[in-house]
RNA sequence: UGGGGGAUCGUCUAGGGGCAAGACAUUAGAUUUUGGUUCUAAGAACCCAGGUUCGAUUCCUGGUCCCCCAGCCA
């Protein structure tokens, strides 16, 4: 039964299972399954449908399968099945024993197909594919029937038979679902079950050199594991009539339910195989687990929490509507989990030198600092403090505009559990005008414990103590495109190159974090005050500290600034 | 111009013959040693036209627009 948890409502896919199991189908049986085909890394996409099927089979008492749909042998690969048994794993979701291959059914598969032939619901076609493309009529007109569609069951058999046995080239035969030619349903003008591939597939290898379509064996290893319902995305909505076909005619003893769903949409990015492929290939990115990457594994790269993507997720629903979810809602989830578990500390980007001239040289003190207000759990720690800091230069405007709370020539400032500064000059380079540091003074009473500390000023701005602080470099993201995509669907055949966007990646070589950081895991996420959430790469090494920002922290005050 | 789907705030997602709900985003305010978080408030939508009806966004009819299908890919 359903536990209607989140009082989140419920979806027409979950409302067709409660039906289901309100009218005793399946035996108010729910048995789901994830099926990626091994010739690409997982996606978010990708997380959506997993979500979805595990989600729905954990809800309601039921399972969910890991199934690698592997019956094109020249796109598929074993290092495929790692990645993805990897990042489902990752993600939070367990399929216990049962990862199934389609490549263990091919026996079974081959006998369904014999026996579809003796029922005279399939034919081996000698047609070429260019043939059986103009046989097969268009859109608006119906298709012919090939010249060996009555050839004899005896003959088919026997083809069959000897395209099994290698008898014949690739594309010299092909055999064929005995429907209907004239269908409006393209799908259904006796498509293609097996093809000749001699091909060495990465498991069975040269055992078959005839493979089943998508068409023939999805449908059939649904019933194998004893799927009830079978989730996929709405391109196959018009394959329905097709799969149901196949169940009918081999009379398989469960005939699963396919429900269609639209799949997953992100503004500014693409999600397609080809298209993330095309990106690594012309080297755009640096690989498929670039930071920038919508896979699994640039999202994990990049600092994401498998829980803020399953919240993603769940936010996102479950309709049949063709929808593009804006990034923001992606940026939020991260945020949200992040808030409350990433430590904060302090690390400058863009390093402005700021010298206390009434702190004493070579002096240096201690400050306490709460390593997450949202967790008092997560302690204090204790910072350095000295005369030569760091500030971030956008912290410093020689003639702020109105509004601007931090510091500048004459004004105060708060240094982030540490003193009150006040502005006295600023000294800039001979040559280029540039500003070189900033001299300023503090109040002794004003940290904390201290007369003063109580006194209030406009802003509070972060630091580091140029003494003891350590260098990283940090990437900064966004979005892979400056537009955004249209379509996920993977096969368009023309369409517009999508505009890359030039400032997806920012390094910032030269950047200053809190000590602490020198050693921490590869991974570890932090929030850097007042800046955003960044996690170590793992390109950090002993000498070089490298961080990702994962996103930023919402700044409102960049809304004022530039409307 | 065949067939299959779809259309509700800027973006997602609910709902349903009788005040159209939630989330993200936006705006305003409060709190804050993060211009963060949190809290409060506000604005913001039923593709169009007829019909049925006391009443239609919902039902009916007819349009319009969008997506998918002519792989021996999945």
């Amino acid at each position: 039964m359903a536990t209607s948890d989140h009082h989140s409502p419920v979806d027409f896919i979950r409302a067709k299972i409660l039906a289901d199991q309100e009218a005793q189908r399946f035996g108010q049986r729910v048995h789901t399954r994830f099926p990626p085909e091994p010739n690409g890394h997982l996606h978010i996409g990708h997380a959506k449908s997993i979500c979805l099927n595990f989600g729905i089979a954990r809800e309601f008492g039921g399972l969910c399968n890991l199934r690698l749909d592997d019956t094109n042998p020249t796109k598929e690969h074993l290092n495929y099945v790692q990645s993805i048994q990897e990042d489902v794993r990752w993600l939070g979701f367990d399929w216990d024993d049962r990862l199934y291959f389609a490549s263990d059914y091919f026996e079974a598969l081959y006998q369904s197909a014999v026996r579809l032939i003796q029922k005279g619901k399939a034919y081996v076609d000698s047609l070429t594919a260019e043939e059986i493309r103009s046989y097969r009529g268009t859109l608006t007109t119906p298709g012919m029937e090939s010249p060996y569609r009555d050839r004899s069951l005896d003959e088919s058999l026997d083809l069959f038979a000897r395209m099994r046995g290698g008898d014949f080239e690739d594309g010299a035969h092909v055999l064929r679902a005995k429907i209907d030619m004239a269908s409006p349903n393209i799908n259904m003008r006796d498509p293609a079950l097996y093809r000749i591939r001699k091909a060495t597939h990465y498991r069975t290898g040269d055992a078959w050199c005839i493979y089943p379509t998508y068409d023939f064996a999805h449908p059939l290893s649904d019933a194998f594991e004893g799927i009830t319902h079978s989730l996929c995305t709405l391109e196959f909505e018009d394959h329905r009539p097709l799969y149901d076909w196949v169940m009918r005619e081999c009379e398989v003893s469960c005939h699963s339910q396919q429900i269609e769903f639209a799949r997953l949409n992100l503004a500014h990015t693409v999600m397609s195989k080809r298209k993330l492929l095309q990106l690594v290939e012309e080297g755009q990115v640096q690989g498929w687990d670039d930071p920038r990457m919508p896979t699994i594994k640039g999202l994990r790269r990049r600092g994401y929490t498998p829980e803020a993507i399953r919240n993603f997720c769940e936010r996102v629903g479950v309709a049949k509507r063709d929808s593009v979810i804006e990034m923001g809602l992606l940026e939020h989830a991260i945020r949200e989990d992040l808030n409350r578990s990433a430590p904060r500390v302090m690390a400058v980007l863009h390093p402005l030198k700021v010298i206390i001239e009434n702190y004493p040289e070579g002096q240096t003190e201690d400050v306490e600092a709460v390593n997450n207000p949202e967790d008092e759990s997560q302690g204090t720690r204790q910072l350095s403090f000295s005369r030569e800091i760091y500030i971030e230069q956008d912290d410093f405007r020689e003639n702020p505009p109105k509004k601007f709370f931090r510091l500048s020539p004459g004004q105060e400032v708060r240094l982030r559990y540490a003193y009150i500064i006040r502005c006295i000059g600023v000294e800039k380079d001979a040559h280029t005008g540039m500003i070189s540091a900033i001299r300023c003074t503090f109040d002794p009473e004003s940290k904390r414990g201290g007369t003063q500390s109580a006194r209030k000023v406009k802003g509070t701005i972060h630091w580091v103590s140029i003494p003891h602080a350590v260098p990283a470099e940090v990437r900064l993201y966004e979005t892979l495109l400056l537009s955004s995509s249209s379509s996920g669907v993977d096969c368009e055949p023309q369409d517009s190159q999508p505009v890359l966007n030039p400032q997806s990646l920012q390094v910032l070589p030269m950047c200053w974090v809190e000590p602490g950081l020198r050693s921490v895991a590869i991974g570890s996420r932090f929030q850097f005050e007042r800046q955003g959430y960044f996690c170590l790469d793992p390109d950090s090494s002993a000498e070089k500290l490298v961080f990702n920002r994962t996103v930023p922290l919402r700044d409102s005050w960049a809304k004022i600034e530039k409307p």
